[in-house]
DNA sequence: ATCTTTGCAAACTTTTTGCACCAAT
DNA sequence: ATTGGTGCAAAAAGTTTGCAAAGAT
């Protein structure tokens, strides 16, 4: 026992394996590493690789930002990191573990998670008309929530 | 009669179209602009502002790389143009008045049209799933073609 | 003559890289 | 004692902005 780290709200199992796998991987397990990896289980949304050098709002110790994308590259091939874009603005990062996509709102920049069967239908739609076979790891869908497709107006 | 103009490839009618829609607008029709739009309706492909502000190896006269961003902007608010992202790199441009959108291969690049049929069985999966009106246009679809699905061995 | 638009240069944002020092193993 | 990792600073890469001069109307 006697976990006294720094936040509470992470699912410990996850932080905790993530940081083993890293030892076990032969990584060295610093002070900065340890933030990186800690900031990216604690919020339930991916981040950007200045929040998670910033601390995370005062959540975790700040480190420097260079470090934070050595450190993000290292966990991507690891698998234990992904990254993806949204246009413009930042690229965002979030553990690998978490196995579901994003569809994210083009106009409020909410979004949420895809269920895998969705998925699955939508992979095989694609796959039928152009033999692409699609992920939305990377990019993920984007589109209009529901509620500004309300604000917006656009019918159906 | 008389149409002396650069690029001989070219669908006329939509450069044409273009050119006129965006005098009737009651912008100025310069040099830099005329090649901006030529440029962009040249190939069957999207284009990098970079490409076009160097004449788009060749085809065009080169004009300054800000003037290209400024009328890429302008034509987008004219409804004329749009751009997508992939990621990594630069954005990339295309007229608006090609309805069609597309999946870009991640491995190699390559990127084809999707059927319009097949978007809409897209937007109703998605819709039904979780309530998201997606687009296709900003952030386009990717994952493998077929070619490197094989390269990849990636199974069925 | 007016007032957009241009080209150039500089700023800005996001990400990468070089390097000397530090610290995990 | 190694040598991988860190912070800092500078460089890239892509895009935006300020400004005086050029040019379309």
């Amino acid at each position: 026992m006697s976990v006294p780290r720094s936040s509470p709200v992470v699912p410990a199992s996850d932080v905790q394996s993530a940081l083993q796998e890293v030892r076990d991987r032969g990584l060295r397990m610093t002070a900065a590493r340890r933030q990186v990896i800690e900031a990216l289980y604690a919020p339930d949304r991916p981040v950007t690789a200045e929040e998670i050098a910033s601390g995370l709002y005062g959540r975790f110790m700040p480190c420097d930002l260079a470090s934070v994308y050595r450190n993000l590259e290292a966990l991507e091939d690891l698998g234990l990191v992904r990254h993806m874009h949204l246009g413009h603005g930042p690229g965002l990062y979030a553990p690998a573990s978490l196995s579901h996509e994003y569809v994210a709102c083009e106009r409020c920049g909410r979004s949420r998670t895809v269920p895998a069967d969705c998925l699955a239908l939508l992979r095989g739609v694609v796959a039928k008309a152009v033999g692409y076979r699609v992920s939305f790891a990377h990019l993920p869908l984007t589109g209009l929530c529901p509620t500004c497709q309300e604000k917006l107006h656009v019918r159906s």
